[in-house]
DNA sequence: TTGTAATGTGAATAAGTATTCACATGGAGA
DNA sequence: TCTCCATGTGAATACTTATTCACATTACAA
C-alpha cells in the first residue's frame, strides 16, 4: 500500500526519525518500533535498510558528528578574527543542540560508550579533531593578540565542557531554562576569561543579544 | 546458608554493588542479577531491602549526590584563600571519580533523565546547590583580590563543566588517559584565566603536582 | 506487457529482565 | 528451649524488544 522509496532515502528517514526519537525518549527508548512508527514503516521494514539497530546508531554517529564538527571545521576555516570564529562555532553548537535534544543526549549516552567500541572510537576521534580545531583557532587568537597567553587545547577543553554541561543541565531539567539565553551569560563571562584586556572588543552583552534559534 | 544482615547494612552492600556495576557495565547494563551477583545474594532478596529497582536508583543518587556536593560543601565551608578551596573542590571531584567511574556515568545516564522525573529533580537540585557553594568561594575570592572580576556563577559552570567534560572524554575512551594529569593541566589553564595578574600566587605546574588517586 | 528484483508487512521467534511467590532458615527474645 | 519474624532462595511469571520469515506489492527494464 505505502509508496516504495529508495534504500538511500529510506536509511536517511530512519537516522532522522531516531534522533527525533532521542530527543523525546533518549537512547533507551529507541526502539525498533519507534523508530518504525515515526518513520512511516514497518518494524521489519527496517531491516531492509540496516542490518540492525547497532548499524542504525553508527550511521546516526555519522551524521551528528559531520553536523557538529563539520559546521565546526567550516567555521574555523573561514574568514573573520579568531573570537568572531570562537563565538560563531560556540553559537551554531549551542543552536544545534536546541534544534535536536536527542544531540546530547547521544553523545552522552553510554550505550553509545560501551555498546559499540568502535562507534565509541569514531565519536571520541570526532571529538579529539573538534578539539583541535578550536585550539587551532585559539591559538591563532594569542598570535594576533586577542586573546591572552594560555594554553589553546586547555582552553578550547574548556569552552567545549561549558557547551556540554550546559546541555547536561538542560536536558537533566528538561528544558527548565533558555539555553541560548544561559549559553549567552557563559559565553560573555568566558570572553572576559579569555580577552586581553589592552584589545578592544565589543561589550559581552552585545555579542550574543538574541535567541540563535 | 549465608549469614543474615540487617536490611540497613544490606541496603548499603546494594548500593555499593549498584555503583560498581554501573562503572563497569553502565547503568544499561544495571540489572538485578548483576547487583544481587556484585553483592552476594539471590535477585529475590535484593527486594526484601528495596521496593524495586527505582527505589535503588533513588538511594544511589542520594548517596552520590552526598559523595560530590557534601563534601565541595564542606571544603567551602572550611578554612583557607578562595583558590585553595577551588583547588581543593576541584581534585576531590576528580579524584571521586578517577576511584568510581560509575559517578559519571550515573549523573550523565538519560534512563535517570528521563526515567524517573522525581530523581531527576532531586539530582538537578543538589547541581544548582553545588553551582551556588562555588559561586559563593568565587564571589569572595573576587572581594579579597585573589580572583577578577568576572561573574560567579558562570565561572562556576565553566569550571563543572570541565571536571564534566573531561569526565566524559575519559568514559568513551574507556580511560584512555590519566584523569588527574589531565585535569591538572586544565586546572593550571583555569587559573591563568581566573587569577589578577598582580596577585602573588604559586606556578601553575606547583599547583597539582602529583595524582591525587 | 511481463518478469524480476527491490521494497514492504504481519506474524512468529528468541532472548533478556523486573518482579512475585511458596517455601526455607537463622537468630533474638519469651 | 521454643517461637516468631526478618532474612534468604529457586522457580515461575509477565513483559519488552531485536530479529527473522514467508508472503505481498511496487517499480522498472526488456
Amino acid at each position: 500500500m505505502p509508496p516504495k522509496k529508495t534504500t538511500h532515502i529510506r536509511r536517511e528517514e530512519i537516522v532522522q526519525a531516531a534522533l527525533q526519537v532521542i530527543g523525546e525518549k533518549g537512547v533507551h527508548g529507541l526502539t525498533i518500533t519507534e523508530i518504525a512508527g515515526r518513520a512511516g514503516m514497518s518494524d521489519a521494514n527496517i531491516y531492509r535498510h540496516f542490518k540492525g539497530k547497532q548499524e542504525i546508531l553508527q550511521a546516526l554517529g555519522d551524521f551528528i558528528s559531520e553536523a557538529v564538527m563539520g559546521k565546526a571545521a567550516g567555521i574555523a576555516a573561514g574568514k573573520g578574527t579568531a573570537l568572531e570564529k570562537l563565538s560563531l562555532i560556540f553559537r551554531s553548537h549551542v543552536a544545534l543542540i536546541a534544534a535536536n535534544p536527542g544531540l546530547p543526549r547521544f553523545i552522552f549516552s553510554e550505550e553509545i560508550h560501551l555498546g559499540d567500541r568502535q562507534l565509541a572510537q569514531t565519536i571520541a576521534g570526532k571529538m579529539a579533531g573538534y578539539i583541535e580545531t578550536l585550539s587551532n583557532v585559539i591559538a591563532a587568537g594569542i598570535k594576533t593578540g586577542e586573546l591572552r597567553s594560555l594554553s589553546p587545547r586547555e582552553t578550547a577543553i574548556t569552552l567545549l565542557g561549558m557547551i556540554q554541561f550546559t546541555a547536561l543541565r538542560w536536558s537533566i531539567t528538561c528544558g527548565a531554562f533558555s539555553l541560548a539565553d544561559e549559553a549567552g551569560r557563559l559565553w560573555g563571562n568566558f570572553l572576559l576569561l579569555m580577552q586581553t584586556e589592552s584589545f578592544p572588543a565589543p561589550a559581552p552583552t552585545a555579542i550574543n543579544p538574541r535567541e540563535p534559534v
